[in-house]
DNA sequence: AGGTTGACAAAGG
DNA sequence: GCCTTTGCCAACC
């Protein structure tokens, strides 16, 4: 138990990250009503990832089923791959059925 | 201690 | 169904 050392919250983001199979994916809005934050807070976590990471950043994205554009770099065309990798379709507009790849998050 | 930034979501037109 | 505006909270300087 965290004495007094509170894990910090995008340390919990990454956690529930981890635990998304392969092939499926989740909503910042998920993933924020989970920890109890608003969706901001979890982008943000997911902004700070440090380089050198094992954390499937790619299977995250926004509401509307599709992928998210960052500030800087072309993470959002690596992020399409490695998902189609994982045998996730996108469509022509470039977005995922949410309905078929959205995965539950486990309640811990 | 305060201000700025940031990979979003929901509602309205 | 698409585009625009508002709100949001936590980390970093």
């Amino acid at each position: 138990m965290q004495s007094k050392s509170p894990t910090p919250l995008y340390r919990q983001v990454y956690r529930l990250v981890r635990q998304v199979p392969p092939g499926r994916v989740v909503t910042y809005g998920q993933l924020a009503r989970q920890l109890g934050c608003t969706p901001r807070t979890v982008g943000f976590a997911m902004a700070a990832l440090p380089v050198g990471h094992d954390l499937p950043w790619q299977r995250v994205i926004n509401s509307r089923g599709e992928v998210s554009r960052r500030t800087s770099g072309d993470g959002e065309l690596i992020q399409r791959l490695l998902l189609e990798s994982e045998g996730v379709v996108f469509d022509e507009k470039e977005r995922v059925d949410l309905a078929v790849y959205g995965w539950e998050l486990a309640e811990n």
